[in-house]
RNA sequence: GAGCCUGUAGCUCAAUGGCAGAGCGCUACACUGUGGCUGUAGAUGUUGAGGGUUCGAGACCCUUCAGGCUCCCCA
C-alpha cells in the first residue's frame, strides 16, 4: 500500500468494466440523437466564472461549482452545465448558422455537491438542444429523442415515463387563482416540494407563503387534475405530435412537474424510473425563450434536455440492461507452445490482424492449461495453438472454447476458419 | 453547509473488551499438448487513517478520511 493518495472526493475511476458501461451509454445517446439528425458538438471544460454568474443562481456559483483563480488572476470554473456555453457559441455565429440548429453533446461536468447514490462531483452529461424553432412540435421532437433513448436501452414505458407540464398553462392557472406574479417563484418551489413533505406540513407551508385557504384549495385541485392539459393548445398539439412520433406511451401530463430552472418558459418535462429504488430524475428539460439575450445574441427560442450518466447507469445495472462485459476486445487467443515456437505464434497473430481479426498472444511460453484458463477468464471464444506437430505441417490447431471442439487446419485456411467460428 | 448510519482478506460478511475467521474468488498440484467440473493443499490482513481509555481494543472515546441515507440543491 505504498500509494495512499485517494481519488478526489466524488470522482469515479473507470476500470474497463465501468468504461464499458460509459461507452454503452455513449453509444446509445449518440444513436438516439443522430437518428433525429442532431450534430455532435462540445464546449470548453473550463469557463470564466462570469459566464455562469450572469444567468445562474447564487447557489450554483458560490456553493456548487469548482471555481479557482488561475495563474493570471482570472476566475475560472469547471463547467457545471453546458447551456451557457451553448448559448454563447450560438450567439457568436448567429449570422452564419443554418437554423434550426439541432445539436447534442456528451461530456464531463463538475458540481461541488455532497456525493451520494446517483450523484457525484464529476459526471458525464448528455445534452440535446434545438434552437430557432418555437413550436409544440419541436418540443415533441426533443421528448421523442429522449424516449427513443429509453426504448433503445430496454426501458419500456412500464419502467420509465416522461412527465410533461407547461409553464404557460400553470401561469394561466395561477392567474385564475389570483396568485400574483411575485409569488410565482415561491409557489413553483412549493409545488416542487409537495412529494417530499407531509400533506399537513405542506399545507402549513403554503399558508405561510401567503396563500389564502381558497387559493390553497384551488392549487390542490389543480395539481390533482390530470386532464388539465386539454385546456392548453400547446399541450394538445404536443401530444398529437408525440403520437405521430411513436412515443406517446412514454409521456404523461403531470401538473406537479415544475423544474427548478428559472429560464424555462413553456413546455417542461422530466423522465423518471417508475419501478426502481432511485427516485431521481433520469433526464429533464424544457423550452427556454430568453437564453441568448444574456450572452449578447438576439433572442432565439430553444428547447433541450440533459441527462447525467450516474442515475441512468445505476438504473441500467439494477435492471440487468447492461450488455455482458467482455474483458477483452480480442476475438482469439494465440497460445505460445514453447520458446522455440513463440515467433510462430507472433506471425500467426499478425496474419489474423491483417485480416481484421483482433488477436492476443499469450505473453510468455507458459503451460497450456494456464493459457487456456486465461482465455476462459477473458471470455475469449477461440484459441489457436501452434505446437511441434502443427509447425511441421504448416498448420494451426483451432479450438472453439464454447463447444470444446478443435480442428487442425492449414495456415492459409486459418482466417476463414476463425471467421466462420466468430459468426 | 447540517443531521444520522457504515468502514474487517480481492468480494460478501462473522467475531460478550480476551489467539482475526467463514464462504466465494485467488495460487499450486492431481493434469509435462488444452479451459469450464471435481478433489487436495496453500496464501491472504497495518480491522480506512491517527490518537486516547484499558492488563488487554476490530469492538469503547476523540479526530480525520471515504461511502451510504436525509435536509439543502438539482443550473
Amino acid at each position: 500500500m505504498a500509494n495512499k493518495i485517494l481519488p478526489v472526493k466524488g470522482t469515479r475511476e473507470f476500470y474497463p468494466e465501468q468504461m464499458a458501461l460509459r461507452n454503452f451509454i455513449y453509444a446509445k445517446v449518440r444513436a438516439a440523437a443522430q437518428g433525429f439528425g442532431y450534430q455532435e458538438y462540445d464546449g470548453p471544460f473550463i469557463e470564466p466564472l462570469d459566464l455562469y454568474a450572469a444567468k445562474s443562481g447564487e447557489e450554483l456559483v458560490k456553493k456548487q461549482s469548482f471555481t479557482f483563480e488561475d495563474r493570471g488572476g482570472d476566475f475560472v470554473t469547471l463547467r457545471p452545465e453546458l447551456t451557457p456555453s451553448l448559448a454563447r457559441m450560438i450567439a457568436a455565429k448567429q449570422g452564419e448558422l443554418n437554423f434550426p440548429v439541432r445539436w447534442w453533446s456528451f461530456g464531463p461536468f463538475w458540481r461541488y455537491e455532497q456525493p451520494q447514490k446517483g450523484r457525484s462531483r464529476e459526471f458525464f452529461q448528455w445534452n440535446v438542444d434545438m434552437l430557432g424553432v418555437n413550436s409544440p412540435e419541436a418540443d415533441a421532437e426533443l421528448i421523442a429523442v429522449g424516449a427513443t433513448f429509453l426504448r433503445s436501452v430496454g426501458l419500456s414505458p412500464e419502467r420509465a415515463l416522461i412527465y410533461v407540464n407547461n409553464r404557460r398553462l400553470m401561469d394561466a392557472e395561477f392567474d385564475a387563482l389570483g396568485i400574483l406574479s411575485e409569488k410565482r417563484l415561491d409557489v413553483s418551489n412549493l409545488v416542487d416540494r409537495r412529494t417530499k413533505m407531509e400533506p399537513a406540513k405542506w399545507d402549513a407551508y403554503a399558508l405561510e407563503l401567503g396563500l389564502t385557504q381558497s387559493q390553497l384549495d384551488g392549487l390542490k385541485d389543480m395539481l390533482a387534475n390530470f386532464e388539465l392539459w386539454q385546456k392548453s393548445d400547446e399541450l394538445t398539439r404536443l401530444f398529437a405530435a408525440l403520437e405521430a412520433l411513436g412515443v406517446k406511451e412514454y409521456v404523461q401530463f403531470d401538473p406537479n412537474i415544475m423544474r427548478g430552472l428559472l429560464y424555462y418558459t413553456g413546455t417542461v418535462f422530466e423522465a423518471f424510473d417508475t419501478s426502481g429504488s432511485l427516485k431521481r430524475a433520469i433526464f429533464g428539460g424544457g423550452r427556454y425563450d430568453n437564453l441568448l439575450a444574456d450572452v449578447g445574441g438576439n433572442p432565439i427560442s430553444g428547447v433541450g434536455f440533459a441527462m447525467g450518466d450516474v442515475v441512468i447507469g445505476i438504473i441500467l445495472q439494477e435492471k440487468g440492461l447492461v450488455p455482458e462485459f467482455m474483458p477483452t476486445p480480442a476475438d482469439v487467443l494465440v497460445t505460445v507452445f514453447d520458446e522455440s515456437l513463440w515467433m510462430k505464434s507472433f506471425e500467426l497473430s499478425t496474419q489474423l490482424r491483417n485480416a481484421g481479426i483482433a488477436a492476443m498472444v499469450f505473453p510468455e511460453p507458459a503451460k497450456l492449461p494456464k493459457q487456456f484458463k486465461f482465455a476462459d477468464k477473458m471470455k475469449i471464444k477461440i484459441a489457436l495453438t501452434i505446437g511441434p506437430d502443427e509447425a511441421a505441417n504448416d498448420s494451426v490447431a483451432v479450438k472453439n472454447l464454447g463447444t470444446g471442439e478443435q480442428v487442425t487446419v492449414k495456415r492459409e485456411a486459418v482466417v476463414d476458419t476463425v471467421k466462420a467460428l466468430m459468426n
